[in-house]
RNA sequence: GCCGGAGUGGCGAAAUAGGCAGACGCGCUGGACUCAAAAUCCAGUGGUGGCAACACCGUGUCGGUUCGAGUCCGACCUCCGGUACCA
């Protein structure tokens, strides 16, 4: 065998080790202070682990170590989010059930993450699919449905009568099933909701209390939404009705010149007159076919329809149309509102395309050009009692106004709606609801969870746009043995979110049977001490875990208002990709150097037409020198068959469609684990988004090699250069702000420096003859969170016996970070001209005396008067001259 | 449009509290070792000028504050992420 740095022999050594001895097992309850560090577990895919996922991990694992070097007890778990799409649509094609390919697919993750090296406490596994964990999520949703956070409602799926199924958004394009093109609607259909936004409020005021990114709780503030305004009534003419709408601005009531309802809402047929009724269906039904996307993205062109009716305004008495348009949404306030197109832009176009009348209410604008929207701070006009008051004191005083009549009054309004928690698929969580024959509802008692997901051959959607489970008759239908009364089982499923809301939980007590988990145990962990994780699920993933933890919380299940106390998010990693463009037929093939560019689209240079990207795989690339006869020149990308095109390079998010995936089994077994973790950490800091770079890992690879060469001799065995003893001074200060640099980068997870520095103390320990055993060892101690595996094999050669999992933290010594003497820059007039070697101790007068007669510094002050000198001791000393 | 983040060598990046811009790595150049190559080791590497000492320029753009600005302030440009008829 050769000898040598051979991960391939050391890493699966120390990965079979820390398994049997089970070392990064987390204690319950024990005297040493908890450290609870959380990874989003992954969706177990058939693809495989991604470049991306060990980014997060590898940080946290890091810190992992680092802590348990701390003596903290740590607690560090993964599992498989395993609920979802991906594996049913699988099965519908292959009859394969999903509950096989999710286990397939999780033993590919595993053994790709312990390949990895890291250190989790396998034994607190998790499966959001396993029974024994949708147990407890059935049981928090039977907690909500008896508390009235769950119910029922008529909520639209887009139905596709054409794949018999029911779609998500995303699936829906204009209007046609991205499979099969067949045409989609909107039918409604008893779903399950839960009532987060009786949450709205906690959930927006307790993120102040979370060390969270700044961008995230933005996000969250965002989709919540929370506005104050008004709510106005406004009685309909020669009707018993009023139509109630929500307004932030009541100041500009005097400004109203029309109502819009939504389509959907419940007064439109009672305002509408005989003669509009057929144009008002019509508009109805063209509304209901447009799914919510095509109702906002799309629908730029304001539409609508007159009902006919008439509401009155209730300051003025003036009776305003009543129309109906699909800009105002029925799932937004009242699903009505009051139309000021004087200072709305979208009521403005609105009433510009019907020929409405605009108003101008505050002062300031044109409002015959646009609608004047900066009003926040204006005068009021034409606005009887507020005439003259500014915009502030106008809400006050109509709110009041609308109050001591009975005509309306102040209100807040979420943006945040209820949750949609139903989903018409198999491979989900099933809900513990019976339905008594007269429809009405009932919580499968507890002691009979869970309720399994039957055994079933056809995943195929029922046809209904009910759930495959609709099929299973077996299933659904139930008699109580005792009264015999008969019941039938709820057919859909949970949404893959519901594992994810409370698997942070289980990890705590994951075997229990009695409870989701143990309060001893859930109070000595809790809460979440570090959370790391993509921002995708900034918003909802998140949003929706706080939710269900505060309802725990107040039923006394957890002992913490808010789940997790710090999160991170690691940025995302990227790809370059290498494309060349063609026209739509693809008869021609050009390069970047043959394009035109306009506003980021490659344009054909001669017939304008805009051409397609054409990806090519990396490995196809031609790279070619730019001066063939320099060999300094810089080398471009070519087709490799196509002589003349050249190809444009772009950093994008890494897919197959763009040939820029890198694949970690691939490096792991060229480079190792510890070069792809220390690479990983190396390219920049964890919250940006980083470009990848293969050779970028040959370097750590590099760096593994020379700190095993500096300790180990040809033969594997401790190199004679380690000897016992004490290092000089020189080294000894280096070794402790080295100690210094990679602590405190740790604890502020600046990984890429921390290797830096490592990388530092190593190229200084290869100039030395002798390397004591006192600074080895700390070195390795230091090395191991990035590069575990390298890390216990050196420290084996060190003579011991045991892991170094738990061996106590180098200590810096603060009498060895300072320096005797410092450089010190000195310039003129702020440009360095000259350093100059310091004693620290040395006082203000001896550097100026020193520093004036140095030559170049001498020169520049030659013939000038010192109007200033500026001297921060040990940083800089500057004269201003004149 | 709105919200959030970022612009620094050929590339990834670093710079604690306003104090030597470019640590460290990749790449590249030269050299050593070698029959040769790989690996390894040594040296150099922001640009321009100069044999050199050194000088000038240089952190997206324009302006400001300061003895001194990558860092602070004002205006703008570009890119990335999120969100969007939310009354």
């Amino acid at each position: 065998m050769m000898a040598g740095y051979d991960p391939s022999t050391i890493e699966p050594k120390w990965q079979a080790y820390w398994l049997e001895n089970k070392t990064f097992r987390a204690i319950d309850g024990s005297d040493k202070p908890k450290y609870y560090i959380l990874d989003m577990y992954p969706y177990p895919s058939g693809s495989g682990l991604h470049v991306g996922h060990p980014e997060g991990y590898t940080a946290t694992d890091i810190l992992a170590r680092y802590r348990r070097h701390k003596g903290f007890n740590v607690l560090h778990p993964m599992g498989w989010d395993a609920f979802g799409l991906p594996a049913e649509q699988y099965a519908i094609k292959t009859g394969t059930h999903p509950r096989d390919t999710t286990i397939s697919n999780v033993a590919v993750f595993k053994g790709q993450i312990q390949r990895l090296g890291f250190s989790y406490d396998w034994d607190r596994e998790i499966n959001t699919t396993d029974p024994s964990y949708y147990k407890w999520t059935q049981w928090i949703f039977l907690q909500m449905y008896r508390r009235d956070l769950a119910y029922l409602a008529e909520v639209p799926v887009n139905w596709c009568p054409g794949l018999g199924t029911v779609l998500a958004n995303e699936e829906v394009i204009d209007g046609k099933s991205e499979v099969g093109g067949f045409p989609v609607y909107r039918k409604p259909m008893r779903q399950w909701m839960l009532r987060i936004t009786a949450y709205a409020d906690r959930l927006l005021d307790d993120l102040d209390s979370l060390d969270w990114p700044e961008s995230i709780k933005e996000m969250q503030r965002n989709w919540i939404g929370r506005k104050r305004g008004a709510e106005v009534d406004f009685p309909v003419v020669g009707q018993p009705a009023t139509v109630r709408v929500f307004t932030t601005r009541p100041d500009t009531l005097f400004g109203a010149t029309f109502m819009v309802l939504a389509p959907e809402h419940p007064l439109v047929e009672a305002v509408t007159t005989p003669a509009q009724a057929a144009q008002v269906r019509q508009y109805q039904e063209m509304a209901a076919r447009k799914s919510d996307l095509e109702r906002t993205d799309l629908a730029k062109d304001k539409t609508g329809v007159f009902t006919g009716g008439f509401a009155i305004n209730p300051v003025n008495d003036q009776q305003l149309p009543i129309w109906i348009s699909d800009y105002v949404l029925m799932s937004y306030g009242t699903g009505a509102i009051m139309a000021v197109p004087g200072h709305d832009q979208r009521d403005w176009e609105f009433a510009r395309k019907f020929d409405l009348p605009i108003v101008e209410v505050v002062q300031g604008g044109d409002i015959s050009q646009a609608a004047f929207t900066e009003i926040d701070d204006g005068i009021m006009v034409n606005s009887g009692i507020l005439d003259g008051l500014p915009v502030a004191q106008a809400i006050e005083r109509i709110t009041a106004w609308l109050e001591a009549r009975g005509r309306g009054q102040a209100a807040v309004n979420y943006r945040l709606r209820d949750w949609l928690f139903s989903r018409q698929r198999y491979w989900g969580e099933p809900f513990p609801i019976l339905y008594r024959q007269d429809g009405s509802t009932l919580a499968v008692p507890e002691e009979q969870l869970p309720v399994l997901l039957p055994e079933t051959d056809s995943y195929k959607p029922s046809g209904t746009g009910e759930s495959p489970l609709a099929t299973i008759e077996s299933w659904i239908s139930f008699t109580d043995p005792g009264t015999g009364e008969r019941f039938r089982r709820e057919t859909h499923t949970m949404p893959q979110w519901a594992g994810s809301c409370w698997y942070y939980l289980r990890y705590i007590d994951p075997h229990n049977d009695q409870a989701l988990c143990d309060p001893e145990k859930e109070r000595y962990w809790m809460p979440v001490d570090l959370y790391v994780g993509g921002a995708e699920h900034a918003v909802l993933h998140l949003l929706y875990a706080r939710f269900w933890h505060k309802v725990l919380y107040d039923i006394g299940v957890v002992s913490t208002p808010e789940p997790a106390m710090r999160l991170v998010n690691q940025g995302m990693i990227l790809g370059y990709a290498y494309r060349c463009f063609t026209n739509d037929s693809a008869s021609e093939i050009l390069g970047k150097n043959q394009v035109r560019f306009e506003n980021g689209l490659a344009k054909h240079p001669v017939t304008g037409e805009t051409l397609l990207p054409r990806y090519l795989h990396i490995d196809q690339v031609r790279w070619k020198k730019v001066d063939e006869d320099d060999p300094e020149s810089a080398t471009v990308p070519m087709h490799p068959d196509l002589e003349e095109v050249e190809l444009e390079e772009v950093v994008e998010k890494m897919s197959k469609s763009r040939g820029n995936v890198v694949n970690p089994d691939r490096i792991v077994s060229e480079y190792g684990a510890d070069a792809f973790r220390l690479y990983e950490m190396y390219m920049g800091p964890l919250e940006q988004v980083k470009p990848w770079r293969t050779q970028g890992v040959l370097g750590m690879q590099r760096f593994l090699n020379r700190v095993y060469r500096l300790l180990m001799d040809e033969q594997g065995q401790r190199s004679p250069r380690v000897v016992e003893g004490e290092p000089g001074l020189p080294l000894a200060r280096r070794l402790h702000r080295t100690i210094a640099k990679v602590s405190e980068d740790i604890e502020a997870m600046a990984f890429n420096t921390a290797i830096a520095a490592l990388i530092e103390l190593n190229n200084f320990l290869h100039k030395e003859q002798e390397i004591p055993r006192s600074v080895a060892e700390p070195f390795v101690l230091l090395l191991s969170p990035f590069a575990p595996h390298l890390a216990e094999e050196l420290w084996q050669a060190l003579g011991h016996d045991r892991t170094l999992a738990y061996e106590p933290w180098p200590c810096a010594d603060e009498s060895l970070l300072k320096e005797e003497t410092v450089e010190l820059p000195v310039q003129v007039n702020g440009k360095l001209r000259a350093t100059l070697v310091v004693s620290i101790s040395s006082s203000r007068e001896e550097v100026i005396e020193q520093a004036v007669s140095l030559p170049n510094v001498a020169a520049y002050l030659e013939g000038k008067q010192i109007v200033k000198t500026i001297y921060v001791p040990q940083r800089i000393l500057n004269f201003a001259v004149k």
